[in-house]
DNA sequence: TGGGTGCGTGAATCCGTAA
DNA sequence: CTTACGGATTCACGCACCC
């Protein structure tokens, strides 16, 4: 049998797995509901509502039905793929570690966990937890045995020739990325970058090799793929996704030299909180620092970062402005510490952990 | 009975879990072996850790015991945790999809899953995956229902503040933090970073809170725990790393003023109604109030501390909400007094009855 | 054309207490 | 148990718009 290279099958995807030759495949990409189980309607401080994830597609009845739901289309998946082909799974908190534990428990071996760490979020808009700023891949190849493709050098060249890392710093896909339909709204309310495709796809896949997504959506896996020269077989149920995914890989032109895709990265200074400092230890809670002339102004170190005086508390920064009352004043420099019969500006503990931030 | 707190208990943890008394703790940190090892035997991984694949490996039986352990474990730290305390561990992909599928099925209700990110990871000497370059830690209430810690305010101090993220950047526990024994061979093959402890202490408990740690090593849990002022209860098999946490955690200095550890937070400040400021006679009924930009709506303030227009009467909050068409409002913000030719917020009515509550 | 400002929005398990 | 209500809560970008 022929495999449809390069269509996308309408309908469920277990059946359609199943209606594939066995070992015929290089590589699954997957991006599964994750089952969010969002309660009621959620507002931000300006009272606006959150377009939430409130698909029914998103919405299982229990941890059980979930977990037969991901163990079927695993099995079939796994099926289908060649000996020597691998897996990728994305999700959240929320369903990342049943679909972990099927994936072993079915004999996929895991090859890495990937953080895609988003570098612009939504925020917790009611102060309640830290902001959820990550999602999780795995990528697991068929068996422990299978000699899975991945390339080494051409990820290192992406990452200025320093071996790439389990954590990926992406954006989220938004702007003229993302697919609008009618009225300017979403077309598919959770879009993958293409971003992360690309490193998906450059890093496991060679030219001319077949990737199955089943559940296709709006076809960024296809869109990568057909840029990069690899074929696709997407499935997808919904057929409002499927026209808006045709359209759109439509318009894509495979590139000729794939060098252009490299993203040397921003290399700017990591930002140092002046809590780190604290977390580190390299300063205890209690410490006292001077600022200004001959250290007239004194202020006491908190346990979470902050300064108190007799009458401000804040960052180092707002503290520094304050006592001297102006408009602005960088802590780092105005704030010094004792040490022996010296005093040094609290800034070379920010040089400290730089270095071994590197 | 009573609580053998800032002690280490030797022996296996889930018996020592049985003895502690039900719903007596507020936190429970866990760093659990996640080596599977043929031979039943669940060891700690240590730096000569095989990548290799015993082909006798079942894969289905070994992940059996591991989840049994983990079960077992985990529902004797339930059982001793109050109903709104919380639980985290941590762990690597090799363990932690199973253990937080096991969280879900034990009714643990996930409130984050953290990324450590590591800045200075070991290489992939082989060239074979990504640099692993992450560990994972779940952040989850007793319940669902749990009214669980999260000092939100200090988590942003010490993030300059903005909120923090669900990805830590944290460095391996290195140089002299690192305990070292005769011939400066590592006391302990993976000993975490206190800095990791304190965040998580930090955020997630209040002073005086009691923290359980059923595999407590080289003793980092408490060591973090004594400086914050935190009570630990430590179990551990082995003797030896007993010993040195002992001699660790005596060394640690609390830091001494309490006033430091806590991050004064608006949740927990006493609330004042509005009606308070009525009969205080810091407003008089009549005087008029300015919401909105320009002054906007007006309201007349009643005796009894409602609010009243042309359309609308009730609570500050009520009222400012009802003329905004908002669905709510904070009335204290909004609403603003003339003084002198200043619009000041009636907010600052408030702080004056809360400086004159101390 | 260019810089500055304001607005919209993203896989979200998003309140606590008293009556 | 439910209901009512006080009042606390947001970061990084892309884009439109304006002068």
């Amino acid at each position: 049998m022929k495999l449809p290279l390069d269509t996308i099958l309408e309908g469920d995807c277990i059946a359609h797995l199943e209606s594939l030759p066995a070992k015929s495949v290089d590589l699954v990409f997957a991006d599964p509901p994750y089952n969010l189980q969002l309660g009621g309607e959620l507002l931000r401080p300006d009272n606006s509502k959150v377009d939430g994830v409130d698909d029914a597609w998103d919405h299982f009845d229990s941890f059980r039905e979930y977990d037969d739901f991901t163990r079927r289309w695993l099995a079939a998946a796994r099926r289908v793929l060649k000996d020597d082909g691998a897996l990728w799974v994305i999700g959240s908190y929320h369903n990342i570690f049943r679909v972990g534990a099927a994936l072993q428990d079915l004999g996929f071996w895991m090859l890495n966990d990937i953080v895609w760490r988003k570098s612009n979020p939504m925020p917790n808009f009611r102060g309640t937890r830290f902001t959820n700023a990550h999602e999780t891949l795995i990528w697991c190849a068929k068996s422990a045995e299978s000699r899975y493709t991945f390339n080494y050098d051409a990820m290192k060249a992406l990452n200025d020739d320093l071996q790439m890392r389990s954590d990926w710093t992406i954006p989220l896909c938004t702007g003229s990325e993302r697919l609008k339909g009618a009225e300017g709204a979403k077309v598919h309310p959770t879009q993958k970058p293409e971003m992360l495709l690309f490193r998906v796809l450059m890093a496991t896949t060679k030219p001319g090799d077949v990737v199955v997504d089943p559940f296709f959506g709006t076809g960024t896996t296809g869109a990568v793929a057909k840029k990069l020269g690899r074929h696709f077989i997407g499935m997808e149920r919904d057929p409002d996704y499927i026209a808006a995914a045709k359209e759109r890989i439509a318009k894509v032109r495979p590139v000729a030299d794939l060098s252009l895709l490299a993203t040397p990265s921003k290399r700017t200074e990591p930002r140092v909180p002046f809590g780190t400092v604290i977390e580190r230890g390299l300063l205890e809670p209690g410490t006292v620092l001077y600022g200004g002339e001959k250290a007239k102004w004194t202020a006491k170190v908190r346990a979470d970062g902050t300064l108190v005086t007799a009458d401000h508390r804040g960052s180092i920064h707002k503290v520094g402005a304050l006592v001297q009352n102006a408009p602005a004043c960088n802590g780092w420099t105005f704030w010094r510490m004792k040490k022996g019969d010296e005093m040094v500006p609290i800034d070379s503990l920010r040089q400290q952990i730089r270095a071994e931030l590197h």
